[in-house]
DNA sequence: ATGACTGAGCATCTCAGA
């Protein structure tokens, strides 16, 4: 099983870009973020591959769908706990036995202190989904853009100021408050140290400096992570013309 | 010490991204 997970900035923008990874790394599932549409402009170009799409959107902003080339069930559209959340970040859906989550974390850096406190409640209810499905014993993937650097090797010297919101302590608390429900960081289990970036700013020569950070994330539940096999950015993409800012991580589970 | 790209939209600037 090949789970794959890709903020694309602009699915519109970035058709061709997926369309092409669709056909060279074939996936059995994809999730995207920041579609930055509604679901009636989401680009058809991914059936003619055998990919169906199940899509979240919402005009300009967030957005995020999932696209399999196995058959799935979509199981929430909405974060539990947070069901009118105007905003689209949250996919969850099942593959036989497993659940699979993909999410849009709110950046938190916008909007003053309500935007960051909507980041905090965000991965409030976040928690509180996962231990729900751990308890009921249920596999788990959860993966997406995290917008959480979880420890100062996850970005670059100087790409983020201390007092970030993908890197305040608060942030950093609540995503460990999420390992400790007993889930695995994949990109970490297979790679334990050093710089592994996921993204890279447009701006100021990130890329050509390595200026990235790690903030896409794949977090397995136990029976999930003793049957993992790999897990790593395709740093490749983000040297292609016209890329997205973060590049797609690809998960392989035996 | 500072600046710096990209995308969407009731658009020629503003908001958001990270």
């Amino acid at each position: 099983m090949r789970i794959a997970t890709w903020n694309v900035n602009s699915i519109r923008q970035r058709a061709t870009h997926v369309t092409d990874y669709l056909k060279r790394v074939q996936p059995d599932l994809l999730l995207l973020q920041e579609l930055k549409c509604e679901e009636a402009a989401f680009p058809a170009d991914f059936a003619a591959l055998g990919y169906h799409a199940e899509v979240v959107g919402q005009k300009a902003y967030n957005g995020v769908a999932a696209l399999g080339a196995v058959p799935f069930e979509v199981l929430h559209r909405k974060l539990p706990g947070l069901p009118d959340d105007p905003q689209a970040r949250y996919i969850e859906v099942a593959i036989g036995k497993l659940t699979v989550i993909g999410i849009y974390l709110p950046n938190g850096n916008s909007g003053g202190d309500d935007g960051y406190a909507y980041k905090l409640a965000w991965m409030d209810a976040l928690h509180a989904r996962v231990a729900e499905l751990l308890d009921q014993d249920r596999d788990l993937v959860v993966t997406g853009d995290f917008n959480v650097a979880p420890e100062d090797v996850d970005y670059a010297k100087g790409a983020l100021s201390p007092n970030d919101a993908l890197v305040r302590p608060e942030t950093r608390a609540r995503y460990r408050s999420l390992l400790w429900l007993g889930l695995t960081d994949a990109i970490r289990a297979i790679n334990p140290t050093g710089p592994v970036y996921t993204f890279w700013d447009y701006q100021a020569g990130a890329r050509q400096r390595n200026a990235g950070l790690r903030i896409d994330h794949a977090l397995l539940s136990a029976r999930v992570a003793e049957r993992l096999v790999a897990c790593a950015p395709d740093s490749a993409e983000r040297d292609r013309v016209q890329p997205s800012d973060h590049v797609p991580v690809l998960l392989e589970i035996a």
